[in-house]
DNA sequence: AGCCCTATTTTTGCATGCAAAATTCGAGTA
DNA sequence: TACTCGAATTTTGCATGCAAAAATAGGGCT
């Protein structure tokens, strides 16, 4: 197994929360499980916690992260302005070709919406945030939002929403589309932004800063 | 010596251009200057790989990263987004007893100018860009700032300007501490996207783009 | 019982050794 | 001389073992 893989496989098993926020990181259990010895499995969790994902504590061990309600703001903040960036970007950039897959993505997302189809909304809503980055044209930029987006995905595409937010978020996804295909770079950067803004409200106002163990046995029980 | 150490002094080799770009990291040589054994020089060696610094090739060793054109274009497009980002931020977040820092930092920026001395002129230059990236109040943001600007730290503070481009960054940096002053993001935002945008282009006119070591002998030859 | 101090176990961090892959070197050929 | 093919050498990647640190358990004390 190459050094990229496994790195990749404890990032999904970090990322599906298979070993939550705040948690030990069972060395020996992992090692058992991907058929490696700990050499390469540490080699992997120093990358991870140059990444984020992981805390190392000294002569302690590594832990999931556990992000706080200021990490998620925080990672929000930079998520707006990488999208914003890119958004620019991919304006001046975009092939007609591209613009006309990021419409038929959205028009699948809409027809999720109307279904309320709320998991495969999410998908297609990040297939679309996804293409937007790559259309940008900047492998410095996708590989930054990539790393910034792993971290706030399970609260960016989990939360539920409330019948008007969701409207009203598929609305914005109107105007981004619009924008696109208008190559308005400014605009869509602002919508972008003010898209982003209000995704981070919701999930902070529904309490989604990552706990650790013990507080999400509370929280479960 | 702590792991984050290990990934410091390697870093700084590498970015001193001790191993030139695109050089063969001498896995032995390392361990025995940093007395260490191979696997925590390894272990860094991958996080350098994940920042970009380094890149791995399976069964054939790592080399110091080479930038391209592209490369330094890209990084530097992204540079300029996180340091629009961080002057809206800093505008919002900033003390006023940061500003006053700023403003002395600026102040004895000019009086390097004045001076001639494009050294000096260079550092003072950096510590305020990375004052107003504090400023902002995002350790994310600082973070990926810090990676980024790490890869073209080089050919940003150190490609010579003609007296005509020193004198209008001068004047930009002028606009920089006012937009500051008035606290206005924004305006910062924009004047610190161009100002980047200058320094890209010059630096790439310059054909500050890395080579490595056989061309590099070439060029001082 | 509650607390603290010590002995045992577990875990961490690193050096080392070994098999596999790649590179180098050299003999043989044209 | 230039080139090719193959053996010797070097380098890489990983498993393992060991010393040091931390966690844990147990016994004595108040």
């Amino acid at each position: 197994m190459l050094h990229e893989e496994v790195v990749g496989r404890i990032r999904a098993i970090l990322l599906d929360g298979e070993i939550p926020p705040g948690a030990r990181i069972p060395e020996r259990e992992l090692c058992d499980r991907l058929q490696i010895s700990r050499t390469p499995l540490r080699e992997a969790l120093k990358v991870l916690a140059a990444e984020g994902l992981v805390h190392l504590l000294p002569h302690r061990g590594s832990r999931a992260a556990k992000l706080t309600d200021k990490d998620m703001r925080d990672l929000f903040e930079v998520c707006q302005g990488l999208e914003a960036l890119a958004g620019e970007l991919a304006c001046e950039r975009i092939t007609d070709g591209e613009i006309d897959e990021i419409a038929t993505a959205h028009a699948s997302m809409v027809q999720h919406y109307r279904e309320g189809d709320l998991i495969q909304y999410y998908r297609g809503n990040r297939a679309i945030h996804e293409a937007i980055v790559a259309a940008a044209g900047n492998p410095v930029l996708s590989g930054l939002y990539a790393s910034v987006t792993a971290r706030i995905r399970r609260a960016r595409y989990v939360t539920p929403m409330s019948p008007q937010r969701w409207a009203f978020a598929v609305s914005e996804h109107e105007a981004i589309l619009n924008a696109l295909q208008r190559r308005d770079g400014v605009g869509l950067s602002h919508i972008l932004r003010a898209h982003l803004r209000h995704k981070r409200e919701e999930v902070l106002q529904a309490g989604f800063a990552e706990t650790d163990g013990s507080e999400l046995a509370l929280k479960i029980a």
